[in-house]
DNA sequence: ACTGGCTCCTGAGGGC
DNA sequence: TGCCCTCAGGAGCCAG
């Protein structure tokens, strides 16, 4: 479920009432995610005090004074916070309960999320080694901004590649971020067909796909992310951006530009999303 | 090196 | 009401 805008809302979310207390006791339930929870995860967590939550790509990082908890909400994956002695939901698999007696929840129906640790600098765990560059701009030392993606470098990347542009924008190794829904929305906005070569696109459409895919996850970032069923942030506040969708989930609806009716098409497997009148 | 396909898992929704 | 099928926001891994 959760591409950037959801996982940056559960970021935000959690960060005023988790960055800067201790964890008390970790509490796992069902090791059985993505990857096995680490039997030592418990005890290197208990007592440390968490010092920021960040994010690379659809990776929370919970940094501690001792190392970092590397987390991922999968399709299905949420956080909640939860009141102390509140009975656990069967797909409820951690809790963290933080000084106070705060209890952060864990739940994560089809158990594709993760929660992994490391001591080293998490930039270098073999999940985050190979990611591409981040799709918004981040503010740098001087906290201005900088970095995010541009024509340029979609072009660069793209050249010689035979796979629908869809694909290349939801490749991690080149951009990280952009999953199925947004990757509809941006080449909606860009004009761009999903499906298109990705070798075959010139600088300037990528251009406007960069612009794109920046404002379409800028805004929907803004809106709190998409609740397409059940993701919400640790507050329990659902994702508004379900309403400016343009075509995904809209096959047969009229295009909110044009009037033609929006398509559905298959790539691996998976569905996209695309107005034939407007994108070429 | 690229590419497409499979895989993990539960639950919702549609057709009959 | 129930049963069976398809599909769902990710992405690592593997064979060709």
């Amino acid at each position: 479920m959760p591409e950037l805008p959801e996982v940056e809302a559960t970021r935000r979310s959690l960060f005023e009432r988790l960055v800067g207390r201790r964890i008390e006791r970790v509490v796992v339930r069902e090791r059985r995610l993505r990857w096995p929870i680490p039997t030592r995860l418990p005890r290197a967590l208990t007592g440390r005090v968490v010092c920021d939550l960040g994010r690379r790509a659809k990776y929370l990082l919970v940094r501690t004074d001792a190392g970092t908890v590397i987390s991922h909400l999968g399709m299905s994956g949420s956080f909640s916070w939860a009141d102390p002695g509140t009975p656990p939901d069967v797909h409820d698999h951690f809790d963290w309960i933080v000084e106070g007696g705060d209890v952060l929840r864990y739940h994560d129906p089809r158990r594709f999320g993760a929660l992994l640790w490391t001591s080293r600098p998490p930039e270098e765990h073999r999940l985050l080694r190979a990611l591409g560059i981040e799709p918004l701009p981040t503010a740098d030392a001087a906290g201005s901004a900088t970095g995010g993606v541009d024509g340029e470098y979609l072009y660069a990347k793209s050249r010689s590649r035979r796979i629908p542009v869809r694909n290349l924008i939801m490749d991690g190794r080149i951009v990280v971020g952009v999953g199925n829904i947004y990757a509809s929305e941006a080449c909606f906005q860009a004009g761009v067909r999903p499906d298109r070569a990705a070798g075959r696109i010139s600088r300037a459409r990528y251009d406007r796909l960069a612009d794109a895919i920046r404002a379409t996850l800028q805004s929907a970032i803004e809106a709190g992310g998409t609740t397409l069923r059940d993701f919400h942030d640790a507050g329990g506040r659902t994702g508004e951006f379900r309403h400016r969708l343009a075509v995904y989930g809209r096959e047969g609806e009229p295009c909110h530009r044009c009037g033609g009716t929006v398509r559905r098409g298959v790539a691996s497997g998976r569905s996209y999303y695309y107005c034939h009148g407007c994108q070429r």
